[in-house]
RNA sequence: GUGGGCGUAGCUCAGUUGGCAGAGCACCGGGUUGUGGCCCCGGCGGUCGCGGGUUCAAGUCCCGUCGUUCACCCCA
């Protein structure tokens, strides 16, 4: 369990409004879901045989004796959400988005955290591979305003539950005889023989090298749309990479299934997946609700952030007092400053000038306004521009790197009245610059 | 669930065969009695993760424990 602080947390503010934006482009709407939910409602939608149900989840009886679970993942949430509300109901598509964070009880490593945050998108109603599409060029729409690196979408068609049998009955009668399987791969060829299709062992994808391919084994429905996704991703301009062996570890995926890596995340580097799970509303009690949706895992998204991205470069001001007079007057300078929408900071504990201006500077404020009692005498404030390199040039300042480059930048006389027109004039017209 | 690395100042880390707990950065003050960033000087700051053991003496050796980190399994 981890904290996230600031200056970090301003970065997952302007990944999630990022990610708000362009939800907003395409049609979805924020639900937000409870933390808890029955612990069945898991078991029943991910997949008993599944790491997940098996060992990861955080489940404990509630005072009644009720099992309940901290969500591992939102999808489940989500459809238990749309179908307790009778949100699938209406003509058209139903679009939803979620985040916050998610629960799996494993052991930490780079890019896996045991409390972990999701955007989720999950639309429903619609079977049509356009939809399809238009969900992954949502995701990848996401993903490109944040990531200036190149991305890797991989895509794979894991078929409706009728190919998935003939495939796997393939699959098991492939790998019933062969030799040399790792130790996982042997206990996974009964329990998951699909999982078998993504060890990483290179002898184990040696083995695997003419195994059978899902894609064989799609029912004529199933390759049509599968087709028609992939002609409409190149119509898109999308890149993308088939990836046969791609397999997905929640039991409920159907048909288009996809993943996007990044480069830089060590071992664990998916930041985003999905697919279709069109089975799922049914299994869980529902109606026969076609969906498809997409997780981004938005921690391992920040570690591939470039640190600049997503700070905070708004301008304050910073408002130097001298003297309890001064202060006082500071103290409204300041709030008169904050009701004019400009961040406004000031000194509460009486330090010298210079350290107030130090303190100016590690805020990184645009202006200092100084107030002492020359000042107040005066009816004039001094305001000073904190631009980087720029000084006084009447001051004591024994900059040694002054010269070569700098801009002069002198420190002006306002009078108290005009004094919220000119900041708010010099910090737009910055602002717009 | 399995295997390895690391826990010493706010941060990053030194610490010799066991012998007075250190540096850099950050922070505070001064050099400049009213002016930030560079420079110089000074200062503040540590139950050495926690508990036990060995020893005249433990940050150092041993056992346990907690935390953290990387990898496996698996996933975002």
């Amino acid at each position: 369990m981890r904290d996230i602080l600031p200056p970090e947390t301003s970065r997952w503010q302007w990944v999630e409004s990022v990610a708000r934006e362009v939800f907003d482009l395409y049609g979805y709407q924020e639900i937000r879901l409870p933390l808890l939910e029955r612990t069945e409602l898991f078991a029943r939608s991910i997949g008993a045989d599944t790491d997940i149900v098996a060992k990861e989840m955080y489940t404990f009886p509630d005072r009644k004796g009720d099992s309940l679970t901290l969500r591992p993942e939102a999808t489940a949430s989500v459809l238990r959400a749309v179908l307790e509300n009778r949100l699938e109901k209406g003509a058209g598509v139903k679009k939803f988005f979620t985040l916050g964070p998610m629960f799996r009880y494993e052991r930490p490593q780079k890019g896996r955290f045991r409390q972990f945050y999701q955007i989720n998108c999950e639309a429903f109603g619609v079977e049509a591979p356009e939809l399809d599409v238009e969900v992954i060029l949502l995701l990848m729409h996401i993903l490109k305003r944040l990531l200036p690196g190149e991305l890797r979408l991989l895509v794979n068609s894991l078929g409706c539950p009728g190919c998935q049998v003939k495939f796997k009955a393939a699959l098991g009668l492939f790998l019933i005889n062969r030799e040399g399987l790792c130790e996982d791969c042997q206990r996974r060829r009964t329990t998951n023989p699909l999982r078998v299709l993504d060890c990483k062992s290179a002898h184990c994808q040696e083995i695997l090298q003419d195994a059978p391919v899902m894609r064989d084994y799609l029912c004529p429905d199933c390759a049509a749309h599968f087709a028609r996704v992939l002609e409409l991703l190149d119509r898109f301009n999308v890149a993308y990479e088939l990836k046969p062996k791609l397999v997905r570890g929640l039991d409920y995926y159907t048909r288009t299934a996809f993943e996007v890596a990044a480069v830089g995340l060590g071992a664990q580097d998916a930041v985003a997946g999905g697919g279709r799970y069109n089975g799922l509303a049914k299994e869980l009690g529902g109606p026969d609700l076609p969906a498809i949706g997409f997780a981004i895992g938005e921690d391992r998204l920040l570690e591939v952030l470039p640190l600049n991205f997503g700070q905070d470069h708004r301008p304050r001001v910073f408002v130097a007092a001298l003297g309890e007079p001064a202060r006082e007057r500071a103290f409204t300078v300041i709030q008169e400053l904050r009701r004019k929408n400009l961040a406004a900071e000031m000194d509460f504990e009486g330090r010298s000038l210079k350290a107030q201006m130090s303190l100016a500077d590690r805020l990184n404020a645009a202006y200092v306004v100084i107030v002492g009692d020359k000042e107040l005498a005066a009816g004039v404030a001094q305001v000073r521009p904190m631009k980087k390199f720029s000084y006084e040039t009447g001051g004591k300042v024994k900059l040694t790197e002054v010269g070569a480059g700098r801009t002069l930048v002198k420190q002006e006389p306002v009078p108290f009245e005009d004094l919220m027109d000119y900041l708010t004039g010099k910090i737009r017209s910055e602002e717009t610059h």
